[in-house]
Parts: structure tokens; C-alpha cells; sequence
DNA sequence: GATGAATGAGCATTCATTCAT
DNA sequence: AATGAATGAATGCTCATTCAT
């Protein structure tokens, strides 16, 4: 998901850079434009290829959707990883997390809620969403098994920050004259204790 | 130009009716197949009218959808304005409001989500949601004009329960292996404090 | 988002000949039909094609029938340059022409009759009309630059002779009791100057 | 087709004033958004009417259209016939003819344009027409029977300054470089001998 | 005579998907 | 691997017309 472009394609071009393209295209899309509101042959066309290329990788548009969400998750906690490792005190840590967040959040949002929308209505979507909540659930506790208690607690962290964090990004909140400070202060208070 | 068959049916129906069913339909429908699932014409025959009776109530899809969410968003404060003045000590009527909460996003999920995937796309139902989201902060803070610090925890309470009880409804949580029962109180708690 | 059936046929073809296809059709339905008694659906199926082909190669059913018009218009003038230019007489030249018109416009004068109400009404089809009369004119005014009051004569001479032929195509003069040898005369006398 | 109102109605009204006002709001409609431009119910809505009154009154929408015309072309001959009458040399008479020609069509040209094409395509239509054209044939033939000759210099006539004056109300010789006072001597020219 | 809610066949247009090249 | 012309089922929406009141 980051937002360089991969070199200029060649004649003969390596299948993987292909995809990558098809991918960034798909993301890039349906931000723009939502994802009932492109086509696959847009897609296509803005990925610099042929609507036929695109059936090539993927089996449907919907499986587009999942693999350009997919990628913008593994970016996301990647930044995150490393966002928790760095170095300065937790607050700082948690200011700069919640910060990144919503800036992440605010460049995708239309993506992700093409996604949720997806999720609702698609057995298939909703099992691969799933997959990769818990993938992030693990991340959050990594270490020594985590209890049970404290498991469910990442869990509701992890939804009541990610809300708060859309809700921000959407401009939800200023429109509820809640100043944005406030929501950013009570995230990186959510977010502090995670850090220990 | 072409010659028509005589309606079916012409009683003169109050409208009001009319329309009440088919919003009742399209949210039916919606929570059935998904909003880009159905279509206007099968809703129209779900109320039991022809797709005509459609655009008399209603300009597009959107402006159903729009309307049938907005019922239900009206019923559900009525009901929780109902169990906020009800009897009984603070911890069950809290109980039972995120009892009821969940229950019903659960029957509507789908609605829901769909609403909320045109809100991310479309300036006119962002618009109206904002309008509505005002006037449940404004019932949540009903009373003597609430300072802007309690204000903003109402909206963030607001989203965050609301965020939760999806989760719940959607069964998220239980795919992630968080308890319902811990879930269940976690949102207790939050709202415990409110019914002061 | 549903799956669809194989297409029948997928031969990759000139799409040239496509739209040549379809542009004929077009102009064959309008002339059996009218333009708001067909439908793009039925052109495409009588060129041989399906619906959507239609629309790869028009952006609209408008389009479509100012494409048909315009090869209509630019056959008509092969033809007649070649009369023009032809040996024999002026007179028996002119009646070729006539006779040669008025034959083309009662073969397409629905075709014509679709076209006028669209230019009544549509300011591209409008534009686009005047352009080919521009290009009528220049031809009927090739070699030296005509003077001002030439070039008006010509103008109104194509205006005029256009309608009476329209009239002799649609039987509406002999309604009128004209007997066709005289309208006929008529137009002759009025060409025969032109071929000078 | 006199611009003004009839006036304001009352509850009980003469279903002659009510059809007058459902022909007046055709010739307006059809004017201002073309034949297939306007519906039925909106023509009914501008005369102050419902849609079911409109079907009262006519069988059908081609039928209104087809008033509409009538109406409109009565009121023209009227007026030509006060202007032949009129006092005057000949050709101050025939300018005003010309003058009062142009500006009629001008006004009116989406009406015409909509009754030429309905003609192209409806036998009952161009029946109706026909029946018209003669009358005003009859009219300009008036007095002791004219010889067969005269009878079609007269068709011809009519079919050519109606030709020249709509190519003048729509902008069309504009267009094409000619003068319009070019083309007005050349219609009062063909006028005038037929005020001898 | 007037009303207007309701009708429903019809139509323009879209777009996910295929496959011969 | 890539192409792109073609597909055709689907769908949002229209509007001439009817008839119970």
C-alpha cells in the first residue's frame, strides 16, 4: 500500500509486479470511487493493463478488494510494529501511534468501508477478515500465552480504538463538536498501558 | 405509445401507508440481500406494489435506504429512552439496555452495514447520518446545557458501545475468542455511569 | 457480483466492421420503426450483436443515430457527385439527380423525420447538423470563391429542393392532388441552372 | 394557441375550458422540452389539472399533441387571412405575411418539429395532416376553381416558404452563412404574386 | 367532471466476466 | 502472460394509462 509506484512495465514483466500493480490500482479505485461505484476494466486500465489481465489474478473483483485490504493491513501493522518498538517514553510511543492511525485511517477510509460492507454481506470475506483479526490479535499479545482476560481486553481495545481512530479520519466527530484533541487524547490514553 | 394492460390493482390507498410498507420492505430486503443484493423493483413487490409505486415514494434506491435506516434509528431511541426511564437499580437497566442494543444490531446488521458503506461514499447520506447523530447526542445530554468535556465522552461512548454491540451482534468477538460474557459486561460498565 | 453465463461468441473481430454493422442497423431499424420505436437493445440484436456492444461503440442511442444520418448524408452526396459530374445533357442529368433523390429520401424518410425531431431538440444533434450543412454547401459552391449572394441561392435551393422531394418521397404532394410529373419538372428546372 | 390564459379556474368548470387549457399546456410543454420530452402528467400538472382529467379530455398523448397542432394552425391562417386582406401594396402586405411566417415558427419550432416527426411515423397522424394540408390548399385556392397548374404551384409554394421560414426561425440559414434579409426577399419575392 | 395513487411493460445502460488471438 | 472485443443478465427508473373514490 505505499503509494509509489512500481517501475514502468516492461513488455515481458514479471507476473508478481503485475499483481502488485493490479492491487495498488484496486486500492487506489475504490478509495476514489468506492467499490460498487468502479469496474474491474477501470481497474485495469489504471493499473496500465487490460480488463482481461485482471481475471488473470484474480478470481473475481470482490477477491481484489480482499487482497488490496490485505496488503493495506500488512502496511499498517508493520508501521505499528515499529511505532512500539522505537524508542521515547510510552506516552510519546502512544501519541505517535495514534497519530499514524488516523492519518492511515483518513487516506483509506472509503477502503475500509467498502470492506466492512463486503464483510457484512460475504461469507467468504467475512472468514478472511476474521483470519486477519486474529493475526493482529496475536500481534497484540505476542510474548508468554496471554490469560483470557487479557485477551478480551486487546480485543476491545483493539475495536474501540480503530472506531475512534475512522471516526476521526471521517471528520465524524468534528461534526459532533467534539474537539479532535479531546479524541486524540483519550486514544493515546487507551493506547499508554499497551506499551508497558 | 404502446398500448399498457389495466392495472391490477388502483384502490386509493393512503399513502402514508404505502410508504410505511415499503420503507418496512427495503429494510427487510436490505437486511436479507444487501443493498447492491436487491433491487427497487423487488422491493416494490416484497411491499406488495409494482415498481412504479417505488419512485412515487421515493426519488432513488438511495433515499429508501436513507429512510428505512432512519426508522430504525428512530425506534431504537424510543426504545432506549424507554429503558433509560425505566425502573429498577442503575447496573440492570444498564444490562438490559445493552441486552436490548445488541439484539437489535444483530437483526439489523446488514442495514446497518450497507448505511453506513453509502455513507462512506455518498456527500447526501453523510449529510443526513451527521444530522442524526446530532440529535442522539442531544438526547443523550438532555437536561441542563452538559459541558463540552461530557459532550465529547457522550460521542465517544456512543461510538465505542455502538462499536461493540456490532461486534457482538456480528459474532467478531466470539471468532476472535472473546467470551460474550465479558463483552457483555464490559459495555455494562460503561453505561452504568450514564443512567446517574 | 453474480456469476454470468459464457458469452456465445467471443471471436475478436475488426471492430470496424462492428460499428459499421451496428451503424446500419441502426439506420434500418429507425426507418422500420422510428427512433423511439426502437430500442438499442434490438438494434444490436439485428446487427448480430448483444446489448453491450451497442454501447462500446456508441455512448448513446443519440449517437447511434447520428452516425446512421451522417453515412446516410455522405452516400447521398457520393452519389450525386457522380451525377453531377456525369455525361449527357444538363437536363438529363438533372433529372437523374431528382429522380435519384427523391428515390433516396423515400427509402429513409424515417430516417430523416428522427433525425429533424432530434435537431429540434438536441443542441450536440443541432451542432453536428449545421456541420454537415456546411459541408453540403461547400460542395455545391466548389471552385472559385461564390460570391455572397450565390452562396445563398445555393443554400436556399438545397432547402427547397430537399422539401419537395421529402414531399414526393411521402406521397404528401399527390394527397394534395400535385401530380408527381409536374413537382418533378419543378425540381428539374430549378437543378438544371446548377449544372452549368 | 393565443398566449393568454383562459381564465382562473373554478370548481365546476366547462369542459371546454378545461380542454383549451389541457391544449394550450401541450403546445407549451411540447415546446419548451419536445414531444418525448414531456409526459402526460406533467402536461396535466401545468394546465392545474390531475392526470386522470388529461385522459378525459384526449385518448391519448398523440391525440393532444395532434390538437395541439390543429390549434396552432388555425390560429396562423386566421391571421394570414386578416394579413392578405389587409389593406396596402402588395408587397408591404407580403412582408408582413413573410414577417408574421418567421416569427410563428420561430415561436414554435419544437411543436412543429414534434408533429413532423409524429407524422413520419403514425398513419393516423399523417392522415389528420393531410386532411390539413388541403384546407389550406382550399384556402389559398379560394374563389372560382383553379386550374390543376395553379392548384400545384400553389402546393409548392406552401411547401417552400414553409421550408425557407423554419430554416429562418431555427437559425439554420444563419448558420450557413446566409443573410437573413437575403432570404426574406427571396420568401416576400415568392409572396407576392400571390396577392394579386 | 375531477382526482391521484397505482400500475407494469418497457428501456437505456452497466459491468463482471470470457476467450480467441 | 497479456489483450480487448464481446457478452448478456441484470437493474434503476420512466411514463402512458387506469379506475376507485
Amino acid at each position: 500500500m505505499k503509494p509509489r509506484l512500481p517501475p514502468r512495465r516492461t513488455r515481458r514483466d514479471d507476473p508478481r509486479h503485475t499483481r502488485a500493480r493490479l492491487v495498488l490500482a484496486t486500492a487506489r479505485e475504490i478509495e476514489g470511487r468506492g467499490y460498487e461505484g468502479t469496474d474491474s476494466n477501470r481497474i485495469a486500465r489504471a493499473a496500465g493493463y487490460s480488463p482481461g489481465t485482471f481475471y488473470r489474478h484474480f478470481n473475481d473483483k470482490r477477491e481484489a478488494l480482499l487482497a488490496a485490504h490485505h496488503e493495506w493491513v500488512d502496511a499498517e501493522w508493520e508501521a505499528l510494529d515499529a511505532l512500539v518498538a522505537g524508542a521515547g517514553p510510552p506516552t510519546e510511543r502512544a501519541a505517535a501511534i495514534v497519530d499514524f492511525l488516523v492519518g492511515h485511517h483518513r487516506r483509506w477510509r472509503r477502503l475500509r468501508a467498502s470492506l466492512r460492507a463486503l464483510v457484512a454481506t460475504d461469507a467468504e470475506a467475512r472468514r478472511r477478515h476474521r483470519e486477519m483479526r486474529r493475526r493482529q490479535l496475536a500481534r497484540m499479545n505476542a510474548g508468554p500465552a496471554a490469560p483470557r482476560a487479557r485477551r478480551a481486553a486487546a480485543a476491545l481495545l483493539l475495536l474501540e480504538v480503530e472506531r475512534i481512530a475512522d471516526a476521526l479520519a471521517d471528520g465524524e466527530l468534528v461534526a459532533l463538536g467534539v474537539e479532535p484533541r479531546l479524541a486524540r487524547r483519550h486514544l493515546v490514553d487507551k493506547v499508554v498501558p499497551y506499551l508497558g
